[in-house]
DNA sequence: GGGCGCGAATACCCTCGAAT
DNA sequence: ATTCGAGGGTATTCGCGCCC
């Protein structure tokens, strides 16, 4: 039992090398052309001179870039491929009904849950409780109509992270119908382990070391810079003559 | 038919101001 | 002081038109 959560942790760091990494650095390398931003005219040069003190290409681009890379890019990415994650990592526990992302036996009750899996303990909002509710609501259907007996409380969401009182209103609300499983608490009742929770987040934390995106960070940002620039050229130019230089533009790339 | 590009749809995640 | 909902933003998948 242990040395098959040793390798769950094993396994884990592996999935972080070859799922997460790569798919961070492959949207961050796409930053490299303003059409790839959603702009906000009214604080694009705000944000850049609060960051660097000017708003200059450069520092526009550093505004842009940072909170991407750093936030929303990863995160979105890293709550994607949690299920992923669940069916690799935790195989053998991969669901197949659609809307529930694992299966498992609780260890510590010893039933059979079907759960959804978030990320954290503020990763949804009002509309994501009504979405959470009938995903669970059609798996209870769907038992119906293949004599399988489960209950509100064999349909849990499972957050990754966290602690219960972290847990936002919107899953308080869930809870009040099944069960909300977060953190060192629901890596125990998946692997019955105690430690679990601590030993995988270790793990992980390991893993970051080994990389550094500096380099191609500063490379991103170059080039965003200079498209920023030819943007702002290109604004000063006439209609017909931005339109000319736009159409040459897409043979430069 | 098979691969490519692209927009729509879906699923994710997070913070802040308003309401209480 | 806390709770709550709206607002804001991203990634991946899927289907469709298009070209080879």
């Amino acid at each position: 039992m242990t040395s098959q959560n040793d390798d769950i942790v094993e396994r884990a760091k592996e999935f972080f090398r070859k799922e997460i990494v790569p798919s961070h650095i492959s949207n961050t390398e796409k930053l490299t052309r303003l059409s790839e931003f959603k702009l906000n005219p009214f604080l694009d040069k705000y944000k850049a001179s609060f960051l660097t003190g000017n708003d200059d290409p450069k520092s526009i681009a550093k505004a842009l870039v940072y909170p991407r890379v750093l936030g929303t890019s990863i995160n979105t990415t890293f709550g994607n491929k949690l299920q992923k994650f669940c069916s690799e990592v935790l195989e053998g526990f991969a669901s197949t009904t659609s809307g529930i992302d694992i299966e498992f036996i609780d260890k510590v009750d010893g039933r059979r849950k079907y759960c959804q899996i978030k990320a954290g303990p503020n990763t949804i909002n009002k509309d994501d409780v009504e979405t959470i509710k009938g995903h669970f609501a059609s798996v209870k259907n769907l038992a119906r109509t293949n004599n399988l007996n489960i209950g509100f409380n064999d349909l849990i969401v499972g957050v990754f992270y966290g602690t219960p009182e972290d847990l936002s209103g919107h899953y308080k609300k869930i809870n009040q119908e099944h069960p909300v499983i977060i953190g060192a608490e629901f890596w125990y009742r998946l692997t019955g382990e105690k430690d679990f929770y601590r030993k995988l987040t270790d793990a992980i934390g390991d893993v970051a070391s080994e990389y550094d995106g500096s380099e191609l960070i500063e490379k991103v940002i170059n080039s965003l810079a200079k498209d920023i620039e030819e943007t702002i050229e290109l604004k000063k130019l006439g209609t017909e003559k931005k339109m000319a230089a736009e159409e040459k533009e897409k043979y430069k790339i």
